[in-house]
RNA sequence: GGCGGCAUAGCUCAGUUGGCUAGAGCAUUCGGUUCAUACCCGGAGUGUCGUUGGUUCAAAUCCAACUGCCGCUACCA
């Protein structure tokens, strides 16, 4: 049955460095869709690709001693060898440095801005000048720069703006009148209430700080910022043309649903479609934005072993348990949590002992009893209606599920046909049938029913466990695939099975488990290797070191500034006759009345700096003794004005 | 601080518009079966449904307050 077009995206991922199995998920949800919905006919388009722009990546190429090109050129690789590897059927995979899309993006940038949606003018930010960069309030850390701690002052910056302001109205409309393009709820619950009704501000669209971005083809100096960079990608691929599109554009267009985290909703239900609008295209059905697969408790760190890569995964499950596992741990409003603990039994109790093990016991019987031929089906009994009743029943589970993204219940209902389809053959007990041979048909038909439910799984397995459906259409002996056939209980006519092949075969828990334990011990090992690098690369002279001038110094006063939360003003006796007055971050773990009279360790020759609105002349030395804790390094019995070597 | 959400069996969660002795999966335990991958099927459970009030013939389900947890709070790609 042919339906619509079908066009449905991820988000593209940022090629800063190899993705884990946290940010792999997406792509894995997002082909489970993109499958189910071509195998129901629709005529789908799946896009997925990479980000490749920024500063960030502009940075880590430099560290790396390659150009930024070299950089995404291997990260995109390796991003493209994951997806492939977990067998995601992409249409387009796009890289925001392909020819054709940084065209296009300029062209997107020009015809704003001459029809007035994007005007020049002052970027005003936080801005630090040893880091050279622009800093949010929200971004600082103690109200200073995130990045070297230092002073943050206000500064301009000549940039371009895109006009949210003049689109406001229209988009709150738009998001009211259509219930579903925010999914789910909550999501547009949060981008109401926080931007849109307290009133949108213009949004800076090009950058001069860094170069490695699509320059605006009229104003070079100038780099077109990651907003329409990035986000035109769904357009641009399948040849969005301010000058005329392409017939695959004006067929796919508006986009079905764009799958994406929950981090970057905001972007894809504000910015992107006052964009469209702007370009007078029309806005995307649907944004799903999903909740994190997290690991257990803790993020993700390669320190503590449990980075976990989607390669590793495969390589001890395979890849249709992995998509499996994936696909029913996900998620849909909270953020859900994986392991390997869970995988495994998931794997042994769901894969290997119900499913696994149904198809293989139906297909052994049907071998021993009638030499594999598929009998024809004899008068039913009400358990056989029962389970046609659950197969079809079945089918509509997974169709809402799918259509409401919420892939693990799809994944449950599949699984529970299999259990009942367990339960079905001890209440028909095939074995004892056997042995009477006036039951023959009834054995007959028993077994073709449990056949006929099995060709329903192994159909509506398909778009989560591509490989392991052919193995059981294998094993049944049967061709009738299409999803049409599954509005009846009964396609199979005839044939023989196949040869009965265990599909999963059970996990040892001990032994997989010393095998990962190895993987993990191998990571940390990696990590401490990595780390040794890092320091044996910060090594300085004794030159490099002899620049900082240490001296010790009394605390004479010390007192909290009105306007910081954290930090203290501190007046020291640097042996000098002028009192030195140091700021220090340290109000949260110190009192004044602690400090004076104490003596510290100060770096004298550090530049001045203006920590609201205090001068402060130097830095006084202290540790981070945890992950919150911080001590300040006292001296005893060190005379005011000591150097320090 | 503001906005939104969640608190149900040991664990993960279902519980639609208020109504039959509050459910499922996993784990635990007992029993059945032998076609099958020591697998499958059945039984047993345990719960003050966060706390306190209120509405109602009737509340896990509606209202209020409180407590605890979580998400979002604009220029990060």
């Amino acid at each position: 049955m042919k339906k619509g077009k079908y066009y449905i995206t991820t988000a593209i991922a940022y090629t800063s460095r190899k993705p884990h199995i946290g940010n792999s998920y997406e792509i894995v949800l997002t082909d489970a869709i993109a499958r189910y919905k071509r195998m129901q006919g629709y005529d789908v388009f799946f896009l997925t690709g990479t980000d490749e722009h920024g500063q960030k990546i502009e940075e880590i190429a430099k560290s790396e001693g390659i150009t930024p090109k070299e950089h995404v050129d291997k990260v995109a690789g390796e991003i493209r060898d994951i997806c492939d590897m977990l067998n995601t059927t992409y249409d387009k995979f796009i890289r925001t440095t392909d020819d054709y899309h940084e065209k296009v993006v300029q062209k997107i940038f020009k015809k704003l801005y001459d029809q007035g949606d994007i005007y020049k003018s002052e970027y005003e930010g936080l801005y630090c000048t040893p880091c050279e960069s622009f800093w949010t309030q929200s971004q600082l850390v103690d109200g200073k720069c995130p990045d070297c701690g230092r002073e943050v002052k206000p500064a301009k910056e000549e940039a371009y703006f895109l006009k949210l302001s003049k689109y406001q109205k229209q988009l709150e409309k738009f998001i009211e009148d259509n219930d579903n393009f925010i999914y789910p709820e909550a999501r547009k619950k949060e981008m109401l209430n926080n931007f849109i009704k307290p009133g949108l501000e213009d949004l800076c669209v090009s950058r001069t700080s860094f170069k490695w971005g699509i320059p605006v083809s009229f104003d070079e100096k100038h780099v077109i910022y990651v907003w329409i960079d990035a986000l035109s990608n769904y357009i641009t691929a399948i040849g969005y043309d301010p000058d005329g599109s392409s017939e695959q554009y004006k067929k796919y267009w508006p986009a079905d649903a764009h799958i994406i985290g929950k981090d970057i909703v905001r972007f894809h239900t504000i910015y992107w479609p006052i964009m469209l609008m702007a370009l007078g295209e029309p806005l995307p059905k649907q944004v799903y934005g999903h909740p994190w697969l997290l690991f257990g408790e803790d993020k993700m760190s390669k320190s503590k072993g449990n980075v976990i890569y989607a390669d590793t995964l495969i390589d001890l499950f395979g890849v249709d348990a992995v998509r499996y596992y994936l696909l029913s741990e996900m998620p849909h409003a909270n953020d859900g949590s994986i392991s390997y603990s869970t995988m495994i039994e998931r794997y042994n109790s769901d894969l290997a002992n119900t499913l696994g093990n149904l198809v293989n016991r139906t297909v052994a019987m049907s071998k021993k009893y009638f030499d594999g031929a598929i009998q024809s089906p004899d008068a039913a009994e009400e358990v056989d209606g029962e389970l046609k009743a659950f197969a079809l029943e079945t089918v509509k589970k997974v169709e809402k599920g799918f259509n409401e993204f919420k892939i693990a219940d799809a994944v449950e209902a599949i699984i529970n046909l299999a259990k009942r389809s367990n339960k079905y053959i001890d209440e028909t007990m095939p074995w004892a049938l056997a042995k009477d041979e006036s039951k023959r048909e009834r054995l007959g038909t028993v077994l073709y029913n449990l056949l006929e439910s099995i060709r329903f799984l192994a159909i509506l397995l398909k778009p989560i466990m591509p490989e392991t459906s052919e193995k059981i259409f294998e094993q049944i002996g049967t061709d009738i695939k299409d999803y049409d056939s599954l509005g009846e209980f009964g396609a199979i006519k005839g044939g023989s099975v196949g040869t009965p092949t265990p599909l999963f075969s059970r996990i040892d828990v001990k032994k997989k488990e010393e095998e990962i334990q190895k993987i993990i011990d191998a990571q940390i090992a990696e990590a401490k290797g990595e780390k040794k690098e890092i320091e044996g690369l910060a090594q300085i002279g004794i030159e490099d070191f002899a620049k900082v001038e240490l001296r010790a110094a009394k605390i004479t006063d010390c007192e909290p500034i009105k306007k910081a939360k954290k930090l203290l003003k501190l007046t020291l006796d640097d042996g000098s006759d002028t009192p030195r007055i140091v700021a220090s971050g340290i109000a949260p773990w110190y009192k004044p009345e602690d400090l004076i009279g104490k003596t510290v360790v100060v770096v004298a020759n550090l530049k001045p700096a203006k920590l609201c609105s205090v001068e402060s002349n130097g830095m006084i030395l202290a540790a981070d003794a945890g992950e919150n804790d911080v001590k300040v390094i006292f001296l005893e019995d060190v005379p005011a004005g000591s150097k320090i070597r």
